[in-house]
DNA sequence: TTGTACGCGTTATCAA
DNA sequence: TTGATAACGCGTACAA
């Protein structure tokens, strides 16, 4: 018994002879090793969960791609599942501690008390589109969001001349949409342009967010505004959409700008002038640094992968 | 023992003395089951998989969020992993009866020997957007492809007088796109039309598919089409972006569909005129087969949603 | 290099 | 209704 388990695991040399005797009696009885019994046994599972809110970003499947690719050349399975956020903490996630060996974190999907709850216990996390909390030195990786949206919004300051521009949030409190928002803010300053709170919109809708959110500020308020920086290019499609659907023309009455460069944004008409942000890159190096708390190694606790201003024409330009 | 585990399951009743002798101690103890034992003492564990070759597809999040509300109700968590359909058998997929209650496969991510084991020891399968084998009464959930495709390209010939339509297939087979083609032939042959082969193109693609494929076949032919027909609405959006990048007007001078009614669809501009497919119920639909079958009740072998088409801008209507 | 014996933490069985 | 005891199938010190 110990043999076989051995031959199984390639742990330690077992000598030809056996070998060829233990073959030709799996082959004949069809031997699988029992998963269960092996995580009784092992304490371990040979999978890494993620952890996310949502499953319908446009930008999900490009994260799953990488941390995947990362994941599978080293032996462990990726198992994605949803937990809505809202939970009060009561419900277990479905991956963790109980059934996987590590988990990946999409944004603020998990509470800083679950975070500390399970770094305490020595269970691998890693952080994506999220900062650690101060006490926890977790990995995490992020894009570079502000000098990024800085750029971004200097650009249709100076390129377009916008001075009344409006930033939309996405739905619900995000880290990525705060340091875009944040970066909105001192463009503005940076060109003495005063801020004015009631350009702020969104964050307090759901699936469809842009679009209604868009409406309503247009039914409230004469478009005293000629331009949108949407907190991602979901939004940035959704408010196209309205103020064309309210009779403005984009880019030639109004410019609207968003954030991620998802597939859709150069196909989309116009096509988007966003931020080009290298997600499945985001993936791969969270698999990495999966790896490296797993195998004990010492890691980054914080990566910021670059981003990139990229001009089409939803600004105005190259028209 | 035997009655905290009793206590626990909640499988017999335990006296209020003795619940409240173990209520206590489980607080003191910070008692959590171990998943890995339960799974081995009961050959259960709980989880039910979604299996499909891509997460990329805009239809994945909604089926996701029907089936995962599902099954949560019934005290199940859905896992969702890729399983890429060329590996040849070879590896076994991240989710199957080593790890899970059962699965769902997304079209035909699973070959049909690889379904005919997992039926053939008795395993839960549940299909989505596939129909299952002949030999074997598994239970398939589709959406209704063919009198909605047909409708479609009716509309195309019949109010809009178009003649050479394209119809553009996704990557890879699927069998959606394989009937809403067969639809799509009977429409023509219904109105005298000689369907002409070479207005079937794509399908040979990888992602960005539909654009490239329309690229290239703008670049052999003169247009000598004037409406396409596209297998989903991730297709249609390429073709439309290949289209106007080309100098063409849609609807003007081409008449774009599309399938699914993604979110996306009616925000697009033109917005998209389409078919619209009940994938969060197909979601649901599929997790309450899987309790069936988990659950030894009689089930549908098939079950077909109705879809409903959708008449928007991309055809020429409503301008 | 091989085999024995035990532990992993539950559930299931059976007698009380 | 309860409690002792036997699986569950594997990994792993330890001794051989």
């Amino acid at each position: 018994m110990a043999t076989v388990s051995r031959y199984i695991n390639h742990r330690e040399t077992v000598s030809d002879e056996i070998v060829n005797r233990i073959r030709p009696v799996m082959q004949e009885l069809n031997y699988v090793p029992l998963v269960a019994a092996r995580n009784l046994a092992s304490r371990k599972t040979g999978i890494i969960g993620l952890l996310s809110f949502t499953v319908e970003y446009g930008f999900f499947g490009p994260l799953v791609t990488g941390l995947e690719k990362t994941l599978k050349e080293n032996g462990y399975n990726l198992l994605v599942a949803t937990y809505p956020p809202d939970h009060n903490d009561e419900i277990a996630p479905p991956i963790g501690p109980h059934n996987a060996d590590g988990v990946v974190v999409f944004s603020n999907t998990l509470s800083e008390e679950r975070l500390a709850e399970w770094y305490g216990m020595q269970f691998p996390i890693v952080l994506v589109h999220r900062t650690a909390p101060h006490s926890l030195p977790i990995p995490c990786v992020n894009v570079e969001n502000k000098t990024a949206s800085f750029k971004l919004v200097e650009h249709l300051i100076e390129e377009h001349g916008k001075k009344q521009i409006i930033f939309m949030r996405p739905s619900g409190y995000q880290e990525d949409a705060h340091s875009r928002e944040l970066a909105y803010k001192a463009a503005l300053k940076a060109h003495s342009i005063v801020f004015d709170p009631n350009l702020i919109i969104g964050g307090n809708y759901d699936q469809g967010a842009g679009r209604q959110a868009m409406e309503e500020f247009l039914a409230n308020n004469p478009p005293s505004f000629d331009a949108v920086f949407a907190g991602d290019d979901d939004l940035a499609v959704s408010v196209i959409s309205a103020l064309q659907n309210a009779g403005l023309r984009v880019p030639e009455d109004m410019a609207v700008v968003g954030f991620d460069d998802q597939r859709f944004a150069r196909l989309f008409v116009p096509a988007l002038t966003t931020v080009h942000a290298p997600t499945e890159e985001v993936g791969r190096v969270a698999g990495q640094q999966m790896l490296n708390v797993l195998r004990g190694q010492p890691f980054d606790c914080m990566t910021v992968l670059p981003t990139e201003v990229v001009i089409r024409q939803s600004c105005g330009c190259c028209q």
